[in-house]
DNA sequence: TATATTAATCGTAATATTGCAATAAACAAA
DNA sequence: TTTGTTTATTGCAATATTACGATTAATATA
């Protein structure tokens, strides 16, 4: 009860179901924009620009990160978060995959 | 707490979160699936196909069929699900101009 | 060394999601 | 009408996610 059932599915839908988790909350939608449009990428700053506490904020890039689709560097005391390039295109090779399959015409609707 | 704010997030923001929540879950991305590749996409083949019970599966077309994503045609006793093409197409123009983003090269990461 | 500054982590509260048995609803067929 | 077939809904129970205050850790600066 409660728990997704990840052994009955293929490792595709599963790898699908995880990376769709990244952009599932509009937090972290709105880090992923701005890590694009942005040049200064700095934790603090996506917390000013956002407008959710500083814990919520790390807990999302967290995610993100574990994800592999952003990466971090440190900067002295504070942090610097960027797109990681590769994972993205992955991600993205991953998706138009499942977006582009061709749709069998049935007579049913 | 424990509420995600979707006042502080764009519109774009939480509409694409809200549409990803349909990937976000590996039955789902087998019911997407397997409607993609079988004429027949009857309920009934679906819970036998992916082996949650009926009651899983029925919530999770509900929410599918909620975003837009599917449609419905009932037919006799049994209901038959397809993509929804025009909405599927809509949700992959929003994904990939998300997806498609320039990334902005700064000198952090 | 003491004091800011910045980000990660911990602990906790609240809401959301997942899964299923049981039941209801809708319809076909006997 | 009664019975079977199929799907939706209801009502839990359990896990997952979200949010944030408080604290910790790490580093820069006075």
């Amino acid at each position: 009860m409660g728990v997704t059932k990840t052994e009955i599915f293929s490792d595709t839908q599963n790898e699908i179901a995880q990376l769709a988790k990244a952009f599932a909350h509009p937090a972290r939608v709105a880090i992923l924009h701005q890590l694009f449009k942005s040049t200064t990428c700095i934790c603090g700053d996506l917390v000013d620009e956002i407008g959710l506490a500083q814990a919520t904020i790390s807990q999302h890039l967290k995610e993100l990160k574990n994800l592999g689709l952003i990466k971090g560097n440190i900067e002295g005391t504070s942090v610097c978060y960027c797109i990681n390039e590769e994972k993205w295109e992955n991600m993205k090779s991953i998706f138009n995959a499942f977006f582009n399959q061709e749709i069998k015409t049935n007579n049913c609707c």
